[in-house]
DNA sequence: GTATGTTGTCGACACGCGTCGACGATTATG
DNA sequence: CATAATCGTCGACGCGTGTCGACAACATAC
């Protein structure tokens, strides 16, 4: 393998001075620049990265944790993966995807302590997430994908539960809709509860008061089983909903085919919407389900860019930022009946 | 950060006692290594991971290439990956998750070359893969899930087609099935097929001849859509059948939706078959499907230990292994309807 | 008794690159 | 014309670790 001494020789300079021609701290003539690169060229060299590292370079890759616990159904998840590629990419840093396993965090940590990796990008956060008590003790600079239950002085993208919220209640208001019922989930990660699920379920709480929607709240699992008992819940009582509201792709699923299965037809006898669904996902569900969809690649972008302006000290002042995602309307909603 | 002369020097011996008595490469008396193993408890130590490589020492980590062209449903790779991880953890040794780009080839030679990894795993490998000669070309250890056209000499893991189809055939002509037709799909990439593709074709080709059923091959694409299709497609003409066969899950899944909307019933009038499908995509489907499913975990492990046992030079006389996966018999398949 | 391992430890060096200070050559300044 | 500033290049050093050879202390063999 060709090393730096390698490329002086072949193009009768110095060491420093091909440093210096590949990274431009110094200035250099254009025909020596021009030598060592043709002598890069010819002998195809790439620099040794560990060496450049210990030797004090800045690491140009960031590490994505990716969630592993039996999470299913995580294309959502690959959308986060791709925006977060993407923005890295742009600012010509690379990414390192790490499964994430119980002794990982001490690998991340030692990783970047050897300088390989510059910062961290966290997802599936929790309400009271141990990792990141664990990158902040190591000063290691990180930005979340959601957020913990107190995240004032903290990096983080995130859903603006609120506004989704106010939209889909507003929507369903529009059209007539006065019983509802929103079909959510409360996962447990060791004992500390996902934070999506709570934010999105006090929000919706919020905005179906606010436009007069009598809403009751179904706690169940993202599975198309469930969405099927939710049917079953929903339609052994008296109380009918004429609308339903899923934050849960798979039970909307279900709950879906559960209805027509029975006869049920959407929209004209129920509406359906969903909250947190990606685009990818929209023919899985027949009809086509109106949903105001997970800005998942914007929101990846986003959290690696707010990261490489932290570790280029770009005094990035957005530091939080919160997407909504727009409403798609589609042929799963309709004027509530009489 | 403590380096290895911090610890030296509280433990009282010099540096390269501490290194051996963290590698164990010479003996240490028993007390001595005590007090190393106190200091570098006391000192929070870890060592630097770029140094240890520059000056010669192993990489214990393995690069995963993912695969980001616009394929949808990716959970069956996600399990390629799980496998990947857990052998990986299981030989101590750790997963890098490399998503695919075009410049990335380069950045993975190049990260080989620095030390920083000692292998590659390869999926969803192409009939003439280009990444294969890069890194044959390199001389960079890799083992594929998947095989390209020609892989004598190559190392891999892939799904035995043969098996699969051979089970398959067997159980539809034992059921008394005749007529049959098979769901495929045919993915270019970059003006080359996709392995799995055509060689699973083939393979059903060859047994369902060899069990005497007249098999109809209709090529579309892995979505709801394209399955929506084959069903319009089948049942347009007269030649009727009486059993499927899925190589697509999403439009297997299409098939179904589309036949049961149609009031056609399975399995009574039409058998559904899966072949490729896995094994968390269960209850997607209604009526629950039979199927050979893809042993995707198994096959991820599998190709991290032949990429291991290579790198330690452990002989792997295995380094080409098929897999098929067991029939599970759900409620989509029945008898021959007379 | 000497010759021959064996064990436990140390010092030194190399790995490849980033960067600092130095210095000759060139250009600008007065 | 003399002096200062700038440009272009070079040599040297250090980053933290793996590992080789050396060597003292000690055990074993004849």
């Amino acid at each position: 393998m060709a090393t730096r001494a390698d490329v002086a020789k072949l193009a009768k300079v110095s060491a420093s001075t091909v440093s210096y021609a590949l990274n431009g701290k110094r200035s250099i003539k254009a025909e020596t620049r021009e030598r060592v690169l043709d002598a890069v060229a010819k002998l195809n060299y790439s620099p040794h990265v560990a060496a450049g590292v210990l030797a004090g370079g800045k690491p140009r890759s960031v590490a994505l944790i990716f969630p592993s616990y039996g999470g299913n159904f995580s294309s959502l998840h690959l959308d986060y993966v791709q925006g977060v590629i993407d923005g890295a990419k742009s600012r010509n840093y690379h990414v390192i995807v790490w499964p994430q396993e119980e002794v990982s965090i001490q690998e991340i940590v030692q990783f970047k302590k050897s300088g390989l990796i510059a910062g961290v990008i966290l997802m599936e956060i929790m309400e009271n997430d141990k990792r990141v008590k664990a990158f902040a003790k190591e000063k290691i600079p990180f930005v979340m994908i959601g957020r913990t239950k107190s995240s004032e002085t903290l990096k983080y993208v995130d859903r603006d539960f609120e506004k989704v919220a106010e939209i889909a209640a507003e929507y369903l208001a529009s059209l007539g809709h006065k019983k509802i019922a929103v079909l959510t989930q409360k996962r447990m990660v060791e004992s500390t509860v996902i934070s999506v699920d709570e934010r999105f379920t006090q929000a919706v709480k919020k905005y179906t008061e606010k436009f007069g929607l009598s809403a009751n709240f179904l706690v169940g699992e993202n599975s198309i089983a469930s969405g099927g008992s939710f049917f079953v819940e929903l339609f052994k009582r008296p109380k009918k909903v004429s609308a339903v509201i899923g934050l849960t792709d798979l039970a909307t699923l279900g709950f879906v085919n559960a209805a027509r299965a029975a006869g049920i037809s959407i929209p004209s006898e129920i509406s359906v919407l969903g909250l947190n669904t990606q685009l990818g996902q929209i023919d899985l569900i027949s009809p086509a389900l109106t949903s105001i969809y997970v800005p998942a690649k914007e929101m990846g972008n986003s959290a690696v860019n707010i990261l490489i302006d932290e570790l280029n000290e770009e005094s990035g002042n957005i530091t939080q930022q919160l997407l909504a995602g727009h409403l798609v309307v589609a042929k799963s909603t309709g004027q509530a009946p009489k």
